[in-house]
DNA sequence: GTCTATATTTCGATAGAC
DNA sequence: GTCTATCGAAATATAGAC
């Protein structure tokens, strides 16, 4: 065990991100102080401010790691979709599930940081990159579907991809304060009427 | 002047109302103190607390003033709406218009709310009727749009005006952050075919 | 690299004068 | 009803031991 010093430098790194995005998230970045955020990790405010110099270094480095992970886990959701219908009801209850592991937090998250980065253009600027790869990724697994269906989209995979994001995300604020105003079924119709795709109905 | 007492008394309510109302958006709830507030009103804590409680107290107190402000605001301007494209692309101004007097105060104050909201079940309670209501009237009035122009709409008025709410609220989130990816036309052809219009092209 | 202990500041809330 | 003064609690950040 020689290399119990990086281990331990690392795994208290990552047990004080992993804390700091659930506190932030149930709290709120200024709901928490640092020293609850390190008492969650089994660690001290000491290591905490070694290894991020404070309670905004570690939502930096935490935002770094939020990003690589959903673009990540959107990316893999996005390469084994049959059809938009059934990729915009996996995205949902992705979205909307209550609890399981994480669940609704990822949305709370999303929010706090969101509107950490409206209010600090250094945040803002690191978010702002974040949405355009969602955006991308969104829109061109979208386009991949339509070429190979024969389907003609009306609009850019980006533009595809902006509209879709923001349905969600807005759909989404509204079923936190209320399930029942936002049943899944809207939500897939009326994705699928952003993409041009006429799929209402559809009775027996 | 024999009424200095209770001017005196609602100005201040308003002052400190007001005065929250423009550093919450603009800091956050945790972000600023009971002073801050105070002394942005011209006012002291004392004050605040005599009128109010305590911080809380004033946030709840806000959260009915914002509710029937913008509610009434948006019944005003669905009063004397055309058609749904200039409608939307009213809307989409109003609430993406950076300073004049707020601008862009009133998205920050928004997703503030919603975050605390989303936290706190009682201020959770007042959203939901809040957004409840704003998907009636923003659905009631596309619905007599549709019945006046003899146009078919696909959903109920309330699932309409959910699906656009959601849009616009994500939509301006993405604004916020980079205003080039979210053009206005691009919103305005997104919405129109949340509605099941095909607007989109319209080449010359 | 991490912990204990603490210095310093700031916050929320209250008591009492006016 | 509002202000001044202030108390106790909690937060950030640091210094030094291990």
């Amino acid at each position: 065990m020689a290399r119990t010093q990086a281990e331990r430098k690392s795994e208290t790194r990552a047990r004080l991100i992993d804390a700091a995005a659930d506190l932030f998230a149930r709290k709120g970045f200024h709901g928490v102080s640092a020293e609850a955020v390190a008492d969650a990790a089994d660690r001290t405010t000491g290591a905490l401010y070694s290894h991020f110099g404070g309670k905004e270094g570690l939502l930096l480095a935490l935002l770094e790691v939020w990003k690589e992970r959903t673009v990540g886990q959107l990316a893999g959701a996005l390469s084994r979709a049959p059809d938009p219908g059934t990729h915009f009801a996996a995205m949902w209850q992705s979205i909307t599930r209550p609890a399981e592991d994480r669940g609704d937090a990822w949305l709370l998250l999303e929010v706090e940081l969101w509107l950490y980065g409206a209010r600090d253009p250094l945040v803002g600027a690191r978010l702002a990159e974040r949405y355009a790869e969602i955006r991308a990724e969104l829109g061109e697994g979208l386009a991949d579907w339509a070429a190979a269906t024969g389907t003609v989209l009306p609009r850019s995979p980006e533009e595809t991809g902006g509209l879709v994001l923001g349905a969600l995300l807005g759909c989404a604020m509204q079923y936190r304060l209320e399930p029942r105003a936002m049943p899944q079924q809207l939500i897939i119709d009326g994705l699928s009427g952003l993409l041009g795709l006429s799929t209402r109905g559809a009775e027996p």
